[in-house]
DNA sequence: GCGCCCTTATCGCAATCGGT
DNA sequence: ACCGATTGCGATAAGGGCGC
């Protein structure tokens, strides 16, 4: 009767394949007998029942650090605010907001040191088994590679798999509508976006890196608020990133030292983001209202000598619309030959 | 036992609906029995199979156009070669070719008269059922959309329709080979590329049309010949040409008046170029050896200052592949607005 | 929430067809 | 008989929806 026992009674839940495929479950071995008649292997035939409870239970824990990590990206916001330098030591105020939730985070699983953001996205409408309560969109998107059904899908898959576009319920032409929260969720969590978008600047200077930073912390603040377009961007300058080789030493910068190991980074964000450039590239083509941002942003290189004169009196006759600037600046990214 | 009785025999092929679902066709009514339980209407059970043999006996004078038109595009060609003006009186040199195959290409049905090209570019190994003949890829293409398996769907698909991808086999993410043929075979017959082609050269002044032109032509001659990269180029030109909407006078050009329908040419080309563009913005993306076209392209508006020092040495330092001219050719098309 | 019955959809592939 | 194209069986997957 007792419901702990770990005799061979048969486990609480049915086993992962069989759920998906909605028949009867044995629940006996480790290859049940659905899964065993369906040729599949133990590695396969996997039970939640612990995971989900440790999930379940560790969920609060994730929330938490990923609030911790909103703490730290306010922090870093407003040391960018009071100071331009990148990271200068803006002792004061910023000791006196890291007070706030010190927290434990150091140590050799840095994964959250590279400046974390975006986690603070998240929805509330996910509740796992019964509760509600918040969940970041950065924690959804970190379970769904860890445990999803789609696991598999993103660690092993080293060739182009076109299935995988309706299989995460991509639409690759959204008609317009809740196309920002899709991207969102499509995102990779605050920290891989960080780092990548580093790798990315560090690397090349098409964009203006300022600029971007800039527009990169107001999407920090208000991931809700920037155009399309600028996601957009974003998606295309984390794929060159991704697909950027790591050098062997880090750059003589003062920033703190990525010490995350790229191959997991790439790893789990790679089929995301080819998914998320698909999107991209082909959004603004299928529905012209996207791309809708109006700043445009210096250029160095040879989009540098941008002139306006020109680009006013032309946007006037109908011939460039307002989007002209943003995806300008996406193609320049996509120049780049993308070692694979 | 006679073959050709109209009466209760069973029409020689399924229905396209129970061919895709690879079910048994019962082959009687418009609704066969099979699509009357799943649901379908006489629009969703059809038959291509008249069709399919009026276009087999009908290729033979299908080639026969095309082969004209051939000579056309080369008188086409030779007139420019000797003489840089558009449309001058080159009048022997022209007359003289004109009359190997005069034929009748005037009339209501304009069609061949705009410039025909790349109607050489066909294949041998299409043999609709058993014969091996020549086969044109815009003879191809045409009765692919007259008559074609797919020909609802090109003439009545104003939204979006993701599964005529593959539909229509068009590789979205191709893998890098057979991609050039692959996209050839796509591109609308001769005549509707040169029309396409002239409503974007007259309408946008991004895009240095003279050089394009060379290119162009050079494309004409020998089709296969050209990147990739240039190939979607052309795909994004057209797509923008068949969206604007067209100006009720024609321009005042002394070349030959645009008496095409400009709407005939949009319903049947339209859904190709949707396809051609999300082709031509994935692949590259998706396989870097893309976009490989040398040559670079002047410019004018916003990118015209374009500033090859710089360039140059932003290349070698990696920055910049040697894509990075065309894909910026074909941002600036795709940064139109379309009116849709 | 979950398990899973039971109706559809999918598609590999062997039988079949039809022209030569 | 050969051979490429086509058909459609039948094994399999997908998933709507109901009872708990
Ligand atoms: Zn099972
Ligand atoms: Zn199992
Ligand atoms: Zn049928
Ligand atoms: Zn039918």
């Amino acid at each position: 009767m007792a419901s702990s026992g770990p005799k061979g009674k048969r486990l609480p839940i049915s086993c992962l394949a069989c759920r998906k495929r909605k028949i009867k479950c044995s629940r006996d071995g480790r290859p049940c007998q659905a899964c065993t008649r369906r040729g599949l292997g133990a590695e396969d035939c996997t039970y939640i029942s612990e995971l989900r409870l440790s999930a379940e239970r560790s969920s609060n824990s994730v929330v938490e650090t990923e609030l911790r990590a909103r703490i730290r990206t306010l922090e870093e916001l407003l040391r960018k605010q009071m100071n331009l330098q990148p990271v200068g030591p803006t002792a004061d105020t910023v000791s006196t907001l890291r007070g706030t939730s010190a927290g434990d985070f150091s140590g050799p699983e840095t994964w959250d040191i590279l400046g974390p953001m975006l986690d603070n996205v998240g929805t509330l409408h996910m509740s796992p088994s019964g509760h509600i309560r918040y969940m970041p969109l950065a924690s959804q998107w970190k379970s769904l590679v860890a445990n999803g059904p789609a696991a598999e899908y993103f660690l092993n898959s080293d060739s182009d798999t076109a299935e995988d576009d309706d299989y995460l319920q991509i639409p690759l032409a959204g008609n317009g509508s809740g196309t920002r929260s899709e991207m969102l969720s499509i995102l990779p969590p605050g920290w891989h976006c960080a780092t990548l978008k580093d790798v990315y600047f560090k690397s090349f200077h098409i964009l203006h890196d300022l600029t971007f930073e800039a527009e990169y912390q107001r999407f920090c603040h208000d991931p809700h608020n920037v155009s399309i377009s600028w996601l957009a961007l974003l998606f295309v300058i984390l794929a060159i990133a991704i697909y950027k080789p790591q050098p062997q030493s880090h750059q003589d910068d003062t920033r703190k030292p990525m010490s995350i190991p790229m191959k997991v980074i790439r790893d789990q964000v790679c089929l995301k983001l080819r998914l998320a450039r698909a999107f991209a590239l082909t959004a603004p083509f299928t529905n012209p209202s996207f791309f809708p941002l109006k700043q445009p942003v210096n250029h160095e290189g040879t989009l540098s000598t941008h002139r306006h004169s020109s680009s006013d009196e032309q946007r006037h006759s109908g011939i460039y619309d307002e989007s002209f600037e943003n995806v300008t600046r996406a193609l320049a990214c996509i120049s780049h030959r993308l070692p694979s």
